[in-house]
DNA sequence: GGGGTAATATTGTGCGCGTCATAGAACATG
DNA sequence: CATGTTCTATGACGCGCACAATATTACCCC
């Protein structure tokens, strides 16, 4: 059910899904909402936002932790999400980005896509500073990289093409390896 | 009214902002949207989102025409939006991203704006070509500009902190210069 | 001065969310 | 082993709101 939640937060974002759609997607019957989540709509969006950020860690770590390489990492992102938008036809997105962009009346839900967004970014500055860039740098690539892969994420749901995702990860790539390659030669 | 409208949306989204807001906002009365927008939500929500489009166009064209300098128009944006984002305390946004995350319903919203994307980044894109960077290039570190500018104000919202937005624009300028500085060796 | 058009106030309808009353099952007890 | 009780889950109802439509009023032109 939760799981059914944050699909369709991807799809049609959090004001946009209703309770109804929820059970219609999952298959549970209406009362159990309020059982399970005696919070309603609010504890359920909580929950499932932070599924869909551990469940997204779980697949970059998996990717990252197999070579620890930041590169390989960005190829996974890129392949990830380009599955995503192709398989939804450009319908589907990030749920945490919807989160952080409709929570303006649900504070705990844009609080949690922050946490969750800094989780990742240290996922990937980690990564960076494993392969030797300075500490300043490594966060500062990761959070351009975050936010990049994020923005053309919406790009491409806008646009409908991959064409953004590829631009984004291509030059992503250049400047991770150069800066790879920079703390390399300093050392 | 319309300006009102995108103000709006750029803090509670568009499907979280009701025609009363609209109206509380602007001090127009009640039953003025029905006639000046025949087309209910739907008009208003096209015409708000033409409208930002082009005010933020042509607060760019302003900045890059002054003096044709890609990074002076990235500094620009820069300050543009953490603007936005102080003011606001963190609650507005990008109202074009908004409209493309939310307008799964909505089809026009979406592709509207795709077409506003496809602006900006001509623009950024023409600037660097402008600058002696190849066209290809040019389009791709444009999208990157965009898109990690965009998810950048996305983070920025959700951990109420203006660091990713000044940290993308200190990478974007690194890739932005390096460019430059190629093409005019290469010249 | 009368008719027509445009702008506004009021009303109606559909829907999303929260709550309540009922049914079923499991466990304990006689 | 049967029965009673309690807890959990479920389907049905009501309230409130957002949107769309219609009726009324004011204004302008003829």
């Amino acid at each position: 059910m939760i799981e059914s939640a944050a699909s369709l937060f991807s799809e049609r974002g959090i004001q946009g899904t209703s309770f109804a759609d929820v059970l219609a997607h999952s298959g549970a019957p209406r009362g159990s909402v309020y059982h399970h989540f005696s919070g309603g709509k609010t504890e359920l969006t909580e929950d499932a936002i932070r599924w869909a950020g551990e469940f997204t860690i779980a697949g970059a770590v998996a990717a990252v932790g197999r070579s620890d390489d930041p590169v390989a990492a960005l190829g996974s992102f890129r392949r990830h999400w380009a599955n995503v938008l192709r398989v939804s036809d450009f319908e589907a997105g990030c749920p945490i980005a919807s989160a952080a962009l409709e929570g303006s009346h649900e504070p705990t839900a844009r609080d949690l896509a922050g946490e969750v967004f800094g989780d990742w970014q240290k996922l990937v500055a980690d990564s960076l500073r494993r392969g030797g860039v300075a500490g300043p740098r490594a966060r500062s690539i990761a959070t351009l990289m975050l936010a990049s892969l994020e923005g053309a994420i919406v790009l491409c749901r806008a646009q409908r093409s991959l064409r953004p995702l590829q631009r984004v990860s291509a030059e992503l790539e250049v400047v991770m390896t150069s800066a790879l390659e920079q703390s390399q030669r300093a050392a």
